[in-house]
DNA sequence: CAGCAAAAATGACATAGGTCAATTACAGCC
DNA sequence: GGCTGTAATTGACCTATGTCATTTTTGCTG
């Protein structure tokens, strides 16, 4: 199997090119080369110019940008079958709004720009499939303004918390991501987070520690920092956007990054 | 001139439907009508079923979330020639993410989700531009998370003002929103807002006041919340992506409602 | 299994900024 | 030009959360 037929099989599988004919999958395709992306090493660069989309086929990508005394705020959680700065390709000037970095080994493909929107302008199909993956970023990062803008560290850990637990579906939950990264997505100090735990821990709201947990009062979480208990319905009492379980592995309301 | 006529010449002068073929626009018009909507009234609500977009031709809209405690999150600041709630139309499912309110009198066309969606289908050239448009919407978002994630509350005040700074060209800038409106989107208090405007007036970086401020020393509030010092390259350090500034009034990197 | 490095927990302390209450300035209006 | 309601300012106070230093866990690796 050469690297062609390898991309293109892969390119198939993801979820938004179900449906793709294969003849404008080629097109894309001779606009493709598979990567390889080093755990550590950068994917791209923070307004650097951006010439490719990629699609992560294994591994784990963070993209983040730099606090002014140099802290990662992390802005997304990318796992195999996401694609990473598609979005991007659709903006003047083109330059990555942020940094990406593998934080696994990774493998992808990478898509030429200029392909992409050569699809998009052949196929209006295409170009409804991107519109509707555009639009669920900006939920999703209108979700994650209105955490950010919640009052108290709590209300922030508790809704992050939910977010989860609705991802998972389970009471018993895994976070995707460390202690320390989570602090920083919810704009708190690490210690700070550490004795949100605990004292949900001592009120026996929670259980269970190091990335997995055990939401054993969700309501009273809420409760206990002065949020309006929801009832699995999400910030936006939403049902999850899933078009493609298989496929297509985010909740429509974060980018938490699947576990 | 009838409604439909009406309708038709300001889409037209919109910028997202410059140079779509007249055949096009009537098709869009036929799910349009002209709409007005009265100061203090809501456009739509949060969560309703979101059957049409707007696009706004006087007035004022602002599109927001309430936090727990009933405060008002602002989200965006919709001027004319702003589209209203275009992004929504490609979610699944298909809800308004946000309230949206007149904050003045407003006369809006209504579009139906139909008619974008297939005219999207039938032009490539539209999809194009409608994905820039979301693609521009993502980016203002990714920068507001940023400066929410700003530790201090001064630093995110610099950092807007320096962004209306750069929206408006001259130091002596007019701030688009109230200043308790302000205080939402930075997400303080609004005593800590005025007793920050105070202290830069003491330490004479900043003059005037009631929304018409002269930004004295840019640097020099930089320095005095610890930012590293920008010069007029943007949180992105992007130049501004105004395609046309005639029609397009919006920054690229902020979504401040012009003046 | 020991040993190491990184992450997390804990404690002591400092402070930014929230809250509440009272005062002042301003804009719209008769 | 003098009301009147709303927005902004100011002051006093307090608590949530950041910071720094230390200890304890945890996960790895040889």
């Amino acid at each position: 199997m050469n690297l062609d037929t390898e991309s293109l099989n892969c390119l198939k599988k993801a979820f938004l090119f179900q449906n793709v004919s294969l003849e404008h999958l080629e097109k894309l395709l001779r606009g493709a080369r598979p990567t390889r992306c080093g755990m550590g090493r950068a994917l791209f660069e923070y307004q650097q110019k951006a010439t490719h989309f990629y699609l992560l086929k294994a591994g784990l990508i963070h993209t983040f940008r730099l606090s002014p005394d140099g802290d990662e705020k992390v802005f997304q959680v990318l796992r195999p079958g996401d694609l990473v700065a598609e979005a991007v390709m659709f903006m003047a000037p083109c330059v990555y709004p942020v940094y990406a970095r593998a934080e696994q080994d990774s493998a992808l493909i990478a898509v030429s720009r200029a392909s992409l929107l050569s699809l998009c302008r052949e196929s209006s199909d295409f170009s409804l499939k991107i519109l509707s993956a555009l639009s669920l970023r900006l939920y999703q990062n209108m979700n994650q303004i209105d955490q950010l803008t919640l009052s108290s560290a709590g209300q922030r850990l508790v809704s992050y918390l939910l977010e989860v637990k609705r991802h998972q579906g389970a009471d018993n939950i895994k976070l995707p991501i460390s202690q320390g990264m989570l602090a920083a997505r919810l704009n708190v100090a690490p210690e700070t987070l550490s004795r949100l735990f605990q004292g949900f821990r001592k009120k026996a709201l929670i259980a269970g520690r190091r990335g997995r947990l055990v939401l054993k009062d969700p309501d009273g979480l809420c409760r206990a920092v002065n949020l309006p208990v929801m009832n699995d319905t999400g910030p936006a009492g939403i049902a999850l956007a899933r078009t493609d379980p298989q496929q297509y592995s985010k909740c429509g309301c974060c980018n938490l990054g699947e576990v």
